[in-house]
RNA sequence: GCCGACUUAGCUCAAUUGGCAGAGCAACUGAUUUGUAAUCAGUAGGUUGUAGGUUCGAUUCCUAUAGUCGGCACCA
């Protein structure tokens, strides 16, 4: 996929198209004015106050009409330098301009405009030369945004597009978006029956079918056993919890609005649970820890609810509930750097074995200018800062910092990857944490029998199962690898009649070694259930009739693949379990 | 939650300006017994998301509501 913003040449162009954009605007409403137009890795978006006017999707396609007859007008795009002063009176009766202006520094003497015929609108540039350059392009979407990004500011209008510099490369381009659509994992998740949403059964709520549930119950397995050879243990908790647990957290305080309504009965006060962090916290409390006990890592596969905004739910991406591959580890201050790297391992481990290759690591900082809102004291929040960087550093992972990402009880190191559609989302994370053990007052005994506070990492590897089959689903475009694929193998008897024991004996057979099979004994032409097997992307198609029985072999087609191989019974079932037991991804 | 759009058979989609709701696939029945992406014929399938309203008449227009989609905001 295009990055525009990457791009040098498409970066100004795309920012000229947003000119163009903005010129034809102001033609159709006058009353138009302009805050910024910036470009995306998308593409380019302008944001307009059209006072009481909002655009809807039928307004785009006139728009583009009315862009299009500017690009054919031809004008030269001229730059000029102006001052401040200037600048201020140029635009007086534009607050949003005034707005921009009055916040640039002093030092910034020169500050530009360009003018395209009867155009001008204030930028620091650069261009093209000329409107005619900016011909090949498409208005996407268009919403409302709040201005400057806050929720209490009036909504403007955002118009999202694209250019390029041919026809050619923009059809190209439309092409990749709806091909991206194909891998929106809402739709393979549909098609191939792994979970559904109803209506009666509540918005972001996912029943999991049984092709879904399998891939979760195998990578949750998966994922424990990964974590029983590192040391960790594992346990359970419940999912409705008394608010005290959450008053003693703090979390009440911070995230009320997003849990779902609190539950009264009997003066007790209850809520389903929206993390699990705390009852691990009064669980490691529960008993005395020496300091030669830790660290003790606390790991629970654990179903958590949050009332997430109607317009955040998508799919099992952003759902309300779901299942976090979650733990709490316990340790002493010397022992950080080395936890976070064998989380750290783990994680690239685990990716290494999904093959995912576009990630990168994020540390999460806290927002400097907006400290208030965060836990704890500055002291602690820049040594807890320091140590993630520092195990970054110092184990040369790629990574880039973000202000304003943390969590508001500490810094963070977040895994993210860009779904399908373009969404950057976390997938795993490891969060350094000094509030919880303080709030919970945790302790362990030291060597001179002293008591102090241990420190607790929480991590998530898989994120949470739900958004890691989303992942893992847009990844392999629902082609899963064998040992993840919900259905592993279909037998089918060319006539039900002649070779259908000899099918049940395979399947039989395959079933005893592990695998997930059936047999398609239906009354049907070959042709139409090879068809079936590979729209369902069943990765093995075996097929058997005379030959096969006289040999005692197996004709076995892979999905997406147009040749089959016949091989015997004893050497296919060899591959199959060496297959699925090193997890390949062939 | 905010701005906009959408919701028709199990699925994917049709239905002139308001005038008898259709098709393909799937399902079911029958024939066909098949060597690698759709054998043929027939049958059944709907209070057009829900609740109101306008109208002689509403899938179509209006209001409310739910869900979904695209962004925005949010994301422990």
């Amino acid at each position: 996929m295009i990055n525009f913003k990457e791009d040098e040449k498409l970066n100004v162009l795309n920012h000229s198209c947003a000119h163009l954009m903005a010129q034809a605007v102001k033609h159709l409403y006058p009353k138009a004015l302009f805050w910024v137009g910036p470009v995306v890795e998308e593409g380019f978006y302008y944001d307009i106050d059209l006072g009481d006017e909002v655009i809807r999707d039928e307004d785009l396609p006139k728009i583009e009409k009315e862009m299009k007859k500017c690009a054919k007008a031809a004008k030269n795009i001229v730059r000029r330098e102006i001052s401040k002063e200037e600048a201020l009176e140029m635009f007086a009766d534009d607050p949003y301009k005034v707005d921009l202006i009055s916040r640039m520094d002093e030092d910034e003497t020169v500050i530009s405009c360009y003018t395209q015929g009867d155009f001008t609108d204030l930028c620091r540039g650069p261009h093209v030369e000329n409107t005619k350059q900016c011909r090949y392009f498409k208005l996407l979407k268009h919403s409302g945004a709040y201005w400057k990004g806050d929720k209490n500011n009036k909504v403007l209008q955002r118009i999202y597009g694209v250019c390029l510099p041919t026809q050619e490369e923009l059809d190209a381009h439309l092409a990749d978006l709806e091909d991206a659509k194909m891998r929106d994992h809402r739709k393979l998740g549909k098609d191939l029956q792994m979970f559904m949403f109803s209506d009666v059964v509540g918005a972001g709520l996912p029943m999991w079918l049984p092709n879904g549930f399998t891939v979760r119950r195998i990578l949750s397995d998966y994922i424990m056993n990964k974590e029983l050879a590192q040391g960790y243990i594992h346990v359970m908790t419940p999912s409705v919890v008394s608010t005290k647990l959450y008053k003693i957290s703090g979390h009440l305080a911070h995230y009320k609005d997003d849990m779902f309504p609190i539950m009264e009965r009997d003066h007790d006060e209850y809520c389903l649970r929206p993390m699990n962090c705390p009852e691990h916290m009064v669980m490691f409390r529960s008993t005395l820890h020496s300091y030669r006990d830790l660290p003790v890592r606390i790991a629970e596969i654990a179903n958590d609810f949050r009332f997430e905004a109607g317009g955040a739910l998508t799919g099992i991406e952003r759902s309300r509930a779901f299942t976090q591959n979650d733990s709490h580890i316990f340790c002493r201050p010397d022992q950080i750097a080395d936890e976070i790297k064998g989380v750290t391992k783990l994680i690239l481990d685990v990716y290494k074995d999904f093959g995912f290759e576009n990630y990168s690591f994020r540390l999460s900082l806290r927002d400097p200018v907006n400290t208030e809102k965060y836990f704890g004291n500055d002291e602690l929040w820049e040594k807890s800062e320091a140590e993630l960087r520092e195990v970054l550093k110092e184990m040369g992972v790629p990574y880039y910092e973000a202000l304003g990402e943390a969590a508001f009880y500490g810094p963070k190191i977040d895994v993210q990857v860009r779904s399908a559609l373009g969404h950057d989302v976390t997938l795993s994370t490891i969060q350094l944490d000094y509030q919880l053990p303080e709030r919970f007052e945790l302790e362990y005994v030291a060597s001179n029998g002293e008591k102090l506070r241990p420190v607790v990492i929480h991590r998530a590897i898989l994120g949470s199962l739900d958004r890691f089959v989303a992942f893992l689903l847009e990844e392999t475009k629902g082609n899963f690898p064998l040992w993840l694929a919900p259905k592993q193998a279909v037998v089918i008897p060319i006539k039900a009649e002649a070779h259908g024991e000899y099918a049940d004996k395979v399947a039989d057979l395959l079933a005893e070694n592990g695998v997930r099979v059936s047999v398609d004994g239906r009354n049907e032409k070959l042709g139409y259930r090879i068809r079936e097997a590979q729209t369902s992307k069943i990765p093995l198609e075996i097929v058997v009739g005379d030959g096969e029985i006289a040999d005692q072999s197996v004709t076995v087609r892979r999905y997406g693949r147009k040749e089959a191989v016949k091989m015997t019974l004893d050497e296919f079932l060899a591959a199959v379990n060496e297959e699925i037991n090193s997890r390949s991804l062939a």
